[in-house]
RNA sequence: GCCCGGGUGGCGGAAUGGUAUACGCGAAGGACUUAAAAUCCUUUGCCCUAAAGGCUUGUGGGUUCGAGUCCCACCCCGGGCACCA
């Protein structure tokens, strides 16, 4: 065995046993130290073991956990397991082996591996999904989502993978595939649990303001709750078959009523079309035929294709433009989407791009009514810019944007505000996951009676008869049909109606494994409690959770989840704070031959034969090298050798400290290292890891020209590599004191963070600077604070410099710029 | 199409508007060795035999005494959204 997996295997042991990373969770009170929860999101447990790319991430959590740690601060970085789920499931299936079984080993693979990776997890906290104490509460909070009308049942269109055979969240959907398994996503109309997320649309929005996270993600969150504001007209229909005229109207959404005399037609939804036709409207046979063919594409996912030629039909149907009074046709067409809006537009096709493709395509009318210049043109594209009014009444001439506003009033409409954001579908047909922990009874429905006014028949599970517990079942394959495999046993789905007492089915759904990671973190603080979720003193203490890291791919599935549930556990006060995570940060990705690891592409890195060849220390070093945390990059072994090198230099170092502890470095040293104690803290905060290595490097190439190597300086180098390489610095540390045994508080991980002098930073002399005409032509040593004058005075007195002046060695520059300590720049 | 990132030596990458290429890898030469590995020392952006000099941060412009950094236009790569009215 090499001597590095020793020394790893003796100090996991060590600090287990002493507690080196369990943090007070138990007392409220902050004591003399301040909590900091630093949180990394934990991994879905697949068959094939940590990737590398997922082992940078944590160690690169982990290096921001131990400064914290070694900061002073009550450190508490918790792990677990996220094993619930389609992923999990469908690895199961291709293996043939069962979920529940496979959790089990897929889960001592996993921890093996995260013990191995040397970070400092609080292990007596750990988690995983699928354990009936863990889903009991996730139980726990769907009911009170129920209880309190923030889930309901509807049937409508949602998305349906049909190689995963489920139904699928909005946020699941991915450039109209599954995120999963990359099937193209179809539409199909059923019932489905939701979870009201559009009632806190505005707050979600609001909120993401303040928040310390990394920009993209912000913005990512923003676009998908995609607020527009805009104006809801009605035109009044004329032309309806049976329908008196103007008994009906259709209600648009536009963000430009400043165009309203440009609305040549109407375009309404197929959809919308059916829900006419469903209140009686008789629409000829081929209106008939387009509006079938429609859905039934939409169905097969094939609509919201740009590429896709605009097809609909006329109506029938005219509309009365409330700005005018013209008469206007009203459309069917499949480019209008019903889930936005109204699912009825106004179409103006001088100034919106699709309109226009539309009336060229059908031959409708195209009228001007914004004008960069006041006058008319003929338009080859749509002009959507700003512009003043033109063939708009008593309209004409005035600003299109304080337009908006005055057409509106004159048209009678209204100001709205409309999000992009959907509610969330909680429903999944599959086996792996938390049944949904409700119960329909069909006498109760058929009375009226239920436990919610709105939803008769359904009731939630009693909280005392949690969890409902996932039965072990052999058919466990999802099924196609639009019902989980639960929906075959009966066993689990027969019960008593809670209401009534009568024979009554439990639901057999699923709920979404994004319900699973949206609370853990308020799991780990307390993860033995029997009688809550977690405890709120507790939560007062260590919540909102301090640092967050994770990937940027969760910015609207995870992080969206995570703060929608937060924000309703605040209003069910549980918690007083209504935001999850106070600082969020997004890691990067590590690529392979520059493409993402994938078990498909057959280019996953193992972390296991590079720990076993090089050392755990090696490897969390060298990931930390390799590139900027938050950017990724491609994974090559090439540069590891460096490492090897860098760390074995540092074992070296002991050989050169000094004979007696009052020995002190020179002047330029001793700034060096200051510097360096300086740079390595803020790099670290900053999650600049690569660059906190090339200065602890830039450190030791100095210490090792050194004759000897003074006491404190060793110390605190050992103490800046820690949080990198946590063994080799423990085991150096420890045979630096010369412990006897070892306790807890000796540990080189809970040792004070270095301090640098500030004072010991200050130059006293700098390298002058020398341009002619912005060219540098020579550096000069000059004591720091030099005046104009004086650096002047050096330069004129150098002879290499003489021949740049014209004429040479004389004449006066045309100008001069001097930048105190740092240059100074002739111009000739 | 729109919105984010990013483009710097052979490679990974570093640079508050002020010495571009820190640190590491690789490569070349040398020391040690019977030899190799390991280790140590030296060199290493490009052009030029060398010096002197010139050129160089995707491309083209601009601002500035001075631009990798700021502004404009464009090209390429990665990611997100995408008929959202």
């Amino acid at each position: 065995m090499p001597a590095f997996s020793k020394i790893e295997k003796k100090w996991q042991k060590l600090w287990l046993k002493a507690g080196v990373y369990e943090p007070d969770l138990k007392s409220s009170s902050k004591g003399n130290k301040d909590p900091f929860y630093n949180l990394m999101m934990f991994p879905y447990p697949s068959a094939e073991g940590l990737h590398i790319g997922s082992v940078r991430t944590f160690t690169g959590v982990d290096i921001y956990g131990r400064l914290k740690r070694m900061q002073g601060f009550d450190t508490f970085e918790p792990i677990g397991l996220d094993g619930f789920g389609i992923n999990s499931e469908n690895y199961a299936l291709k293996i043939g082996k069962h979920p529940m079984k496979l959790a089990k080993v897929t889960e001592k693979n996993f921890y093996r591996q995260l013990e191995m990776i040397g970070n400092g997890f609080a292990w007596n906290e750990k988690l995983e999904t699928y354990d009936p104490e863990y889903y009991r509460w996730t139980q726990w909070v769907f009911v009170q989502m129920f209880k309190k009308g923030l889930a309901y049942r509807k049937k409508s269109p949602v998305n349906w993978c049909p190689s995963c055979k489920t139904v699928l969240a909005d946020e699941q959907v991915v450039a109209g595939e599954c995120e999963r398994c990359g099937s193209k996503v179809e539409k199909k109309n059923l019932e489905q649990w939701f979870f009201k997320i559009t009632d806190y649309a505005e707050q979600l929005l609001r909120d993401l303001e303040d928040l310390d996270w990394s920009e993209k993600v912000k913005i990512a969150q923003k676009n998908w709750i995609g607020r527009s504001e805009g104006y809801s007209i009605k035109f009044p229909l004329v032309g309806v078959p049976g329908q008196e005229d103007r008994k009906h109207v259709v209600e648009v959404f536009t963000t430009r009523p400043d165009t309203l005399f440009g609305a040549t037609f109407i375009v309404i939804s197929p959809e919308l079309a059916k829900r006419w036709f469903d209140i009686g409207w008789q629409a000829s046979g081929s209106v008939a035929k387009y509006v079938d063919e429609a859905l039934m594409r939409r169905g097969r996912g094939q609509d919201s294709e740009a590429e896709n030629e605009k097809t609909g039909v006329f109506s029938g149907i005219n509309a009365i433009n409330p700005a005018n009074q013209e008469k206007i046709p009203v459309w069917i067409a499949d480019y209008v989407l019903d889930t936005y809006g109204t699912g009825a537009i106004m179409a103006v096709p001088a100034h919106d791009e699709r309109d226009f493709e539309f009336a060229k395509k059908f031959d409708l009318p195209i009228r001007e009514v914004i004008s960069p210049d006041g006058r008319d043109h003929d338009l080859r594209v749509s002009f959507t810019d700003r512009g003043v009014l033109i063939n708009s009444g008593k309209f004409n001439g005035i600003n299109n944007e304080v337009a908006k506003t005055e057409i509106t009033d004159f048209a009678g409409g209204e100001k709205k505000v409309h999000y992009r954001l959907r509610d969330w579908l909680i429903s999944r047909q599959r086996y792996w996951g938390p049944p949904i922990p409700m119960i329909f009874c069909e006498a109760c429905r058929t009375a009226g009676k239920g436990e919610r006014p709105e939803m008769p028949g359904w009731y939630a599970v009693q909280e005392k008869d949690l969890p409902v517990k996932l039965p072990f079942i052999k058919d466990y394959q999802p099924q196609g049909t639009g019902t989980s495999p639960l929906a075959k046993s009966k066993e689990f789905y027969k019960v008593k109606c809670p209401g009534c007492k009568a024979d009554a089915k439990r639901e057999t759904d699923v709920s979404d494994t994004f319900l699973d990671s949206s609370w853990y973190f308020f799991r780990y603080i307390d993860t033995k409690n029997k009688k809550a979720p977690f405890d709120r003193w507790r939560a007062r203490k260590w919540l909102p959770v301090h640092m967050y890291i994770g990937g940027a791919e969760h910015a609207v599935l995870h992080l969206m989840y995570a703060r929608f549930i937060t924000k309703v556990f605040k209003n069910w006060g549980l918690i007083n704070f209504d935001e999850p995570f106070k600082k969020f940060r997004a890691h990067g990705l590590i690529t392979k031959d520059g493409a993402k690891m994938s078990k498909s592409r057959g280019n996953i890195v193992s972390p296991d034969e590079y720990i076993k060849k090089f050392g755990v220390d090696v490897m969390r070093v060298y990931l930390a090298f390799l590139a900027p945390f938050d950017q990724g990059g491609d994974f090559r072994d090439q540069g590891i050798t460096g490492i090897t090198r860098f760390l074995a230099r540092v074992g070296k170092l002991e050989s050169k400290l000094a004979k007696n502890s009052k020995e002190a470095l020179d002047e330029g040293s001793e700034k060096l290292f200051h510097q360096t104690m300086k740079k390595v803290g803020e790099d670290i905060e900053n999650l600049h890891y690569n660059t906190a290595i090339s200065q602890l490097m830039v450190l030791l190439n100095k210490l090792e020209t050194l004759p000897s190597v003074p006491w404190t300086v060793y110390e605190n180098f050992l103490k800046m590599l820690a949080p990198f390489a946590p063994f080799l610095t423990e085991e150096l540390w420890q045979k630096f004191k010369k412990a006897k045994s070892f306790k807890k508080q000796n540990s080189i991980h809970l040792q004070d963070w270095p301090k640098f002098d500030k004072n010991k930073i200050k130059e006293d002399r700098f390298n002058l600077v020398v341009q002619i005409n912005g060219k540098v032509r020579a550096t000069l040593d000059a004591p720091v604070g030099i005046s104009e004058k004086d650096a002047e005075k050096l330069v004129f007195e150098d002879e290499s410099i003489k021949k740049y002046f014209r004429p040479p060695g004389g004449g006066s520059p045309k100008k001069t710029i001097f930048v105190p300590n740092r240059l100074i720049n002739f111009v000739v």
